[in-house]
DNA sequence: AGCTATTTATAAAC
DNA sequence: TGTTTATAAATAGCT
């Protein structure tokens, strides 16, 4: 496009392609952005790096919900259909993971709906047209599917109570410090001392389009793009 | 732009809005495939005009299921912010004095196993059971639905982040006292009490666009790859 | 992370 | 919608 044409494949240098990837991600979601804005659409974009790394922009979470859910409408069928080939084994153990691990391994369910997906690609061809016919039993087995979703909710909720305990825990001892503080402070005159508190990882970073692309994928929440 | 520049703000001319939309679409969809190539990345690009309608890119399905991955965390997270939101409501009915303290006796849940019965019921209608007979006067209340969830889950976020500064404060805090305790003890000869501090743990192939713009729902399937 | 020479995208016109 | 064209933006190749 520039400097010199380029042809339309895969950059096979490393560098170049990374650095491309950032450019024209940036690029992508500022064309994406304003058309939002110029046409009064409403957009949502998920590029994943080929590390897996998920960079997305929604003009509103709306959108991105609606989008899903769409997608879901269609989709779950497809996936519901693949259930039919995938081991029990596999779901078990997914189901023992815990929430992290869950939501790191998101990309490696992603590539065993896709194995399953090649084996099953006659059945794609005809999903538009027969699918939503699917009867109340496959819908069922979705259900259950997403029920794998819920028991992570849970587990997510464990966690929220564990942290809350942990503050509340904290905040004992903190008392019990700092009245141990007073008491040596009107004993004795020592200076304090500046100790900065450390930060805790979150749960649940927003998710703008970020610029380093050094994680796997992982499962944020998104907020809207920056005003 | 180009033969003059323009603002990024909302076409009012109607004509010249859907010619953009048209253009900048076309646009839009082609850098989202060349990124896809030339940097090997998977995208999912969503683009609904203003009446409602849906243009998708995907540079391919394995971008789907993510989608699906993600919404059925999402959807898993409104279930677990009803829950959240009961107990909070509980709480604050009971006028307690801090969140931490509170959640740590369970007694209360008991009390609401009805109410959180009745909630998982409703999350199960809006989590998909029922969408595929649903017409369209239903998911546009499924749709308010969505938003109400988005909402809560704003709330939950937003409480999250909370406790978990506070939880860094508190432990900032902690250290900070801890350490005094410690230059006082050696120099006082005080007894130190037992107090653990543990830290918080913590917490282009694919889907071409369709070019007709007639429809006015706002949630519509979305057809698969055409041709 | 900046800098430009070019290529692309596209606003305005038809 | 499609085409043309003048110009603004995006960006490939360098540093």
């Amino acid at each position: 496009m520039t400097r010199r044409r380029i042809q339309i494949k895969k950059i096979d240098n490393t560098t170049a392609r990374l650095v491309t990837f950032s450019k024209r991600r940036r690029g992508l979601f500022k064309k994406a952005c304003e058309l939002s804005t110029l046409c009064d659409a409403e957009i949502g974009l998920m590029v994943f790096s080929a590390k897996g790394k998920l960079f997305e922009y929604a003009s509103s979470r709306k959108t991105l919900f609606l989008s899903i859910e769409k997608y879901v409408i269609v989709h779950s069928w497809i996936q519901v259909i693949e259930r039919h080939n995938l081991r029990r084994e596999n779901l078990d153990k997914m189901d023992q993971l815990s929430l992290e691990l869950q939501l790191e391994n998101g990309t490696s369910y992603a590539m065993l709906s896709m194995e399953i997906e090649e084996k099953t690609h006659e059945l794609r061809n005809i999903r538009g047209e027969e699918l939503p016919g699917m009867d109340i039993e496959e819908l069922q087995k979705l259900e259950k599917e997403l029920e794998v979703g819920l028991s992570r909710g849970e587990r997510f909720l464990e966690e929220i109570t564990a942290l809350q305990q942990k503050g509340a825990q904290l905040m004992g001892e903190n008392q019990q410090l700092k009245q141990m503080e007073n008491l040596f402070s009107t004993q004795t005159h020592v200076l304090e001392q500046d100790q900065s508190s450390e930060s805790i990882t979150n749960i649940c970073s927003s998710s703008y389009p970020q610029d380093n692309d050094s994680s796997d994928i992982s499962l944020k929440l998104w907020r809207p793009f920056p005003k």
